[in-house]
DNA sequence: TGCTATGTTCGACTCAAGTCGTACTGAGTG
DNA sequence: CACTCAGTACGACTTGAGTCGAACATAGCA
């Protein structure tokens, strides 16, 4: 493992690469037109905060549906919460048939927000 | 002026010396308190991130009045915006007399969330 | 004593966000 | 075709945040 910041002994966040073809990203801000305002509001939810940490922490694949994160909540939740981290700029969707898969914009949020993604990644959820 | 990152040519971020016999801090959180949630929908408004942000990089006295700030809005909607920030941990208010003077927690917020306040100094607010 | 200046407190209003149920869509499968 | 499964779309509800005006509090000063 690459370590994400060369002094701590954190495991480490990369960008995985992206396959060659793939369906298209559901539309989504360009890098340049991510404000933070924005992605603060969207990282100030407990819940998001959760989706953006695991998607951090223990992607295997290259993005992930809704169910694997064992979220429970109704569906129109998750689709509300997904949407709201894909329009900040935090996560980018792709629909592969039903199923509809997401993962962060690694590179595009430490060009632009450089350590923001480390506090997501050691963040810890309020207990109980 | 010693920069805060060594990597960029950004002015430097400093945390002033507390003088030494100061009325004591109004309510807020303890470090081990502060909460990134929090932190983040604090900062999420535009007005707060100004405020912060120009507490950063324009400070020269200890700390400052809200009418330092020449902020447009009636007084009621400042002392609501002021206690925001005091609460969630990223500023300090002290009472001086009549005034209410707020400074950042550069130390705390650094030791808890590093790289936090350089994205808000590093912020530009959106334009008109 | 009164005036001024700084800022609080309270309550009202508006608006956005989170929450969810229900109905719908569209791909895959038998 | 009928069924299931992943997820969206829509609308309703509730809550909390931002906005502000008006009334109040208090230190300093003339």
């Amino acid at each position: 493992m690459t370590p994400r910041t060369a002094e701590n002994g954190r495991p480490a966040i990369k960008a995985l690469p992206e396959p060659p073809d793939l369906p298209p990203p559901l539309p989504e801000p360009a890098v340049a037109d991510i404000r933070l305002e924005t992605v603060l509001a969207a990282l100030s939810d407990p819940l998001r905060l959760r989706i953006v940490r695991k998607l951090l922490l223990e992607s295997e694949k290259f993005d992930h549906t809704c169910g694997w994160f064992g979220l429970d909540r109704p569906k129109s939740s998750l689709t509300h919460h997904f949407k709201a981290l894909r329009e900040a700029g935090i996560t980018r969707q792709r629909q592969y048939g039903l199923e509809r898969r997401s993962h962060v914009r690694i590179a595009d949020l430490d060009a632009r927000f450089p350590g923001l993604l480390d506090l997501v990644a050691d963040w810890t959820p309020p207990e109980r």
